[in-house]
RNA sequence: GGGCGGUUAGCUCAGCUGGUUUAGAGCAUUUGCCUUACAAGCAAGGGGUCAUAGGUUCGAACCCUAUACUGCCCACCA
């Protein structure tokens, strides 16, 4: 077999994703075996891949694979979300770049160019994940606006009307001037930003120059004000209560209120009451009975009410400017004083949102919130890392009620028709038509019912989004059916395993499928959750496309191969920590991926012969298999806690270290040599038990190198479907590894330190050397495991090891455990050089042994610690005593 | 303003119930090597007062208190 120096993920990569597909392992159907279920956060329909979907999906990929090679019958649905404001938006970004305004079209016109957009665009994400491995079963890919999923959500609404837990309501609401839409709490980001605080001078009524000042962020909206209020113990201005101000610009006359909600302390402790645009004047309002200026129209410009000409039309932002002009040749702006404040913006169009009063559609959430929170208190809904309880917790106790509706078009059309002041919610129009004419009489005609304008928040869809993926049939999928349906998948995958997603959609997401699947199917969603962390930059800077400091998700993979980049996202992205993005990460990942194929090239050029298999190569087999059993462990252990960076971390170390560096250089045959067959045959089947431990991780390099070690022939299954290894030799309590391994791990330790000894007097290896090790009982019991001697005279390219029986002259000694080795040297050695080295060991064991020695001679120690500990203390004692007597012998010897 | 985390080597992080040598790993770094699998490599090394100050304990990176710095979540301060 003729194979590169270079290991070339290019050449096999697209070729296994083929066979794995052709071959349908990822598809899933319902059988007798334990079920792995595991839904993916349906990306945007439209989206591209970026480094956050490329780390939450391969840690999907590595626990759906790691399921599937234990023999569960795993099932990663996939699918995308039709994100309604989102696509909405680029959908009339793309209609105005053809000269189509949105308004100028009707609204199945715009849904008609939505679909066009959403088929030619929507799914290239998904596409993507195919690059990267995601074992999908794209069978069973959905979309949250699809013929199955869409009755499902409006049978949602329908339930939750009927039940009571979903009203109508106007009030103060967030308002997205740019996408014209309502936006619910979680969709407002809020930040810290620069603005300016204007003070601008109301006069008195009756007075000539005397007037009250008032602050304000936003001056455009004096127009809408309806008093003045100020805290009634401020003795600045008690007397001004009850009398009036007028307001600038258009001197219309309000009152001064007194309210103890005013900070006293802040500006100029008089504040301007605008109840159509401040969710706290809002409140003021109500509480005196003031009237209600709306002044903004829903696109952000000045409307008519603001009674003022000159602004009238004008945009929120353009007339703040504006105002600034205005009041000052006016004479009533006092000063402009710079601040920081706390601005909401749109997380979908980043425009400033704006509090205004609207009626809406709304869930009442309290008692759908208590379920949710139970399950997750309890741990019946693990959140993995741990403390993010703390913040579901605090959310869920303080919840308030949902905003659904949303004035937008692409997305599910709200159910409710009206007919004059009724409201039916039903199913279908007829289904409303025929509550009307029960109502009003027969003679009522579908047209006569007007369908609501407005469609349902995207994740008034996505909190159905775990057991909607799983409901086949159309007309069964009333969420109360799915009980009633035995034969459903849905019963068999649902609740899901596990849930892989961001902190950041915790309230948006998580807690909503919590609610979602206790209140229709009376059980948790899903058992465990996995926080993954925020991609960041090396420098800890979030990823944007402003910054330009997001990596091209295909171009990585191309670069470094998928294993590469896999390697790369998983290696350091600790459970919920964040990850420090660098590519050099991926260059890790691929080099492990050629030290992999390397492995390979070296057992295939192997020619066997028969012959016996040496005593050394049983011993490094021995040794590595108990030793990998050692690895299994702790991997099953850092497994079930998410720890995936370090499973790989431990694996990459264990293959790289453990079995190229240290068994393949033991067992590797002299220059032209052939290998015994017993030995091969043992290092190829570990070798595939390796490729099966990191193929979760791995999943392309790993299934072609099994293929090329022959697991195929050995197990008739590919490395994809094979049997995940169990661990033959159960470590016992704080055991943490075999007395075999034990002392192997001396004998290597033997062996680095001869080594040094090398590099320290600048002997070659090839330059073969000569040992002599202290006659002691445990240095005969080491020497004579089988094949330990010759293992360090072959890897420390030794011409000799045998006992001394006395200080070994013109050598220079170093100690292993507590056995002295002297390295004979050809040249006399540095009698002063050497006492200096041994000298500061000796101050170093010295030290050390005088740490334990106060530790023992501790009385309150030796009456309470445990004995255990006591003897280890003493064990450590003693060794340090041996080492100290051997190095002043040492020392001796020199003078 | 309220709440929750974090601070361990140059960088990123382990260290799980306080006791396995005077704290580990990967990367980076230093030295020597183009040694017939791999220079995308091999061999060996150096590097830390565990943020600071107290306390509890026979024993503290780990528990407690305070301080400093830092991150995140929530909240209507004009």
């Amino acid at each position: 077999m003729e194979l590169s120096a270079k290991y070339n993920p290019k050449d096999i990569e697209d070729k296994w994703y083929a066979h794995w597909e052709e071959k349908k392992y990822f598809h899933s159907e319902p059988d007798d075996r334990e079920k792995f279920s595991i839904v993916i956060p349906p990306p945007n329909v439209t989206g591209i891949l970026h480094m956050g979907h490329m780390l939450n999906n391969t840690i999907q990929d590595v626990l759906t694979r790691k399921a599937r090679l234990e023999g569960k019958n795993a099932c990663w649905v996939p699918g995308t979300d039709h994100a309604s404001i989102a696509t909405e938006a680029k959908v009339v970004r793309w209609l105005r770049e053809q000269g189509i305004k949105k308004s100028d079209i009707t609204r199945e016109e715009f849904l008609n160019y939505a679909w066009k957009w959403t088929d030619k665009y929507g799914g290239i994400i998904l596409e993507q994940l195919k690059k990267l491995g995601a074992s999908c079963d794209w069978q069973r890919t959905a979309f949250t606006m699809d013929a199955t999923r869409y009755p499902m959500v409006i049978k949602a609404f329908v339930d939750l009307h009927k039940k009571g837990k979903l009203y109508r309501d106007y009030r103060m609401v967030n308002w997205d001037v740019e996408a014209k839409t309502v936006l619910s709490n979680e969709e407002v980001i809020h930040g810290e930003e620069n603005a300016q605080l204007y003070y601008i001078n109301y006069k008195l009524v009756g007075a000539k120059q005397k007037g009250i000042v008032i602050a304000t962020q936003r001056p455009e909206t004096i127009f809408a004000d309806v008093a003045v209020a100020v805290n009634p113990n401020d003795d600045r201005f008690k007397k001004l209560i009850g009398r009036k101000v007028l307001i600038p610009l258009i001197n219309r006359a309000i009152p001064i209120i007194a309210d103890t909600y005013v900070d006293i302390d802040f500006g100029t402790g008089a504040l301007k009451i605008t109840p159509a645009h401040d969710v706290n004047d809002y409140e003021i309002g109500k509480k005196f009975n003031l009237p209600i200026i709306d002044i903004l129209n829903d696109d952000g410009t000045l409307n008519h009410e603001c009674n003022f000409a000159p602004l009238i039309g004008k945009e929120r932002f353009a007339a703040r400017k504006e105002m600034k002009k205005l009041l000052t040749e006016a004479g009533t702006l006092i000063k402009i004083q710079d601040y920081k404040t706390n601005i909401g913006r749109s997380e979908r169009t980043n425009s400033v949102v704006e509090p205004k009063l609207s009626l809406q559609w709304y869930v009442d959430m309290q008692q759908l919130a208590a379920p949710a929170l139970e399950a997750v208190e309890t741990d019946a809904i693990a959140f993995y890392p741990r403390n993010y309880k703390n913040i579901y917790r605090h959310w869920m106790s303080n919840i308030r009620d949902w905003c659904i509706s949303r004035q937008l078009w692409w997305g599910h059309r709200v159910p409710a028709w009206y007919f004059g002041e009724e409201i039916f919610v039903a199913e279908t129009p007829e289904d409303a038509l025929a509550q009307a004419k029960q109502k009003f009489g027969k003679h009522l005609t579908i047209q006569d019912l007007h369908q609501d304008e407005d469609v349902l928040d995207t994740w008034f869809s996505s909190w159905l989004w775990p057991m909607s993926v799983f409901e086949p049939k159309v007309d069964t999928c009333l969420p109360a059916d799915i009980i009633r349906n035995p034969k459903s998948d849905i019963d068999y995958y649902y609740p899901t395993d596990v849930l892989v997603t961001g902190p950041d959609i915790i309230f948006l997401w998580v807690a909503r499928m919590a609610m979602a699947g206790f209140e229709w199917k009376h059980e948790r969603p899903f058992k465990e959750v996995y926080f993954t962390g925020l991609v960041r930059d090396k420098m800890r800077r979030k990823m944007s496309k402003s910054l330009g400091n997001s990596p091209d998700a295909l171009k990585l993979i191309e670069d470094f191969g998928a294993d590469g980049v896999r390697f790369g996202m998983l290696s350091c992205s600790p459970a919920g920590g964040d990850l420090l993005f660098d590519e050099k990460l991926c260059e890790q990942g691929r080099n492990f991926c050629n030290k992999l194929w390397n492995a390979l090239r070296l057992i295939k050029g192997w020619e066997t012969a028969d012959i016996p298999q040496p005593e050394m190569n049983a011993l490094a087999y021995r040794w590595l298999d108990e030793k990998s059993s050692v690895v299994l462990e702790k991997l099953e252990e850092d497994f079930k806690q998410f720890r995936l960076s370090e499973v790989l971390m431990d694996l990459y170390k264990f293959i790289w270290d453990d079995y190229c560096s240290w068994y393949l250089e033991m067992i590797k045959p002299a220059y032209g040599a052939p290998i015994d067959k017993k030995t091969l045959q043992d290092t190829e089947q570990i070798m595939q038990r390796f490729m099966v431990m990191l193929h979760p991780f791995m999943p392309f390099i790993t299934e072609e190198l099994w293929n090329k070690l022959g697991g195929v022939e050995a197990t008739g299954k590919d490395c994809c479907v094979a049997s995940f290894p169990k661990s033959k030799n159960p470590i016992a309590n704080n055991q943490q590894t075999t007395a075999y391994v034990q002392q192997v791990e001396q004998l290597k330790d033997i062996i680095t330190q001869i080594r040094d000894v090398r590099n320290q007097k600048g002997i070659k290896m090839k330059e073969a050397l000569a040992i002599k090790v202290a006659d002691t009982e445990n240095a005969r019991q080491l020497l004579s495991i089988a094949g330990g001697k010759e293992l360090v005279m072959k890897l420390a390219n030794l011409s000799n090891l045998d006992f001394a029986e006395e200080e070994v002259k013109n050598s220079t000694a170093f100690i292993s455990g507590t056995d002295k080795f002297f390295v004979i040297l050809t040249e006399v050695i540095d009698a002063v050089a050497e006492r200096e080295n041994i000298l500061k060991e000796l101050t170093y064991q010295r030290g050390f042994l005088k740490s334990v020695e106060i530790k023992l001679s501790n009385d309150r120690f030796v009456s309470n610690a445990p004995a255990q500990v006591l003897d280890n203390e003493r064990k450590k004692r003693d060794d340090a005593q041996s080492r100290i007597a051997i190095l002043e012998e040492s020392l001796a010897s020199l003078n």
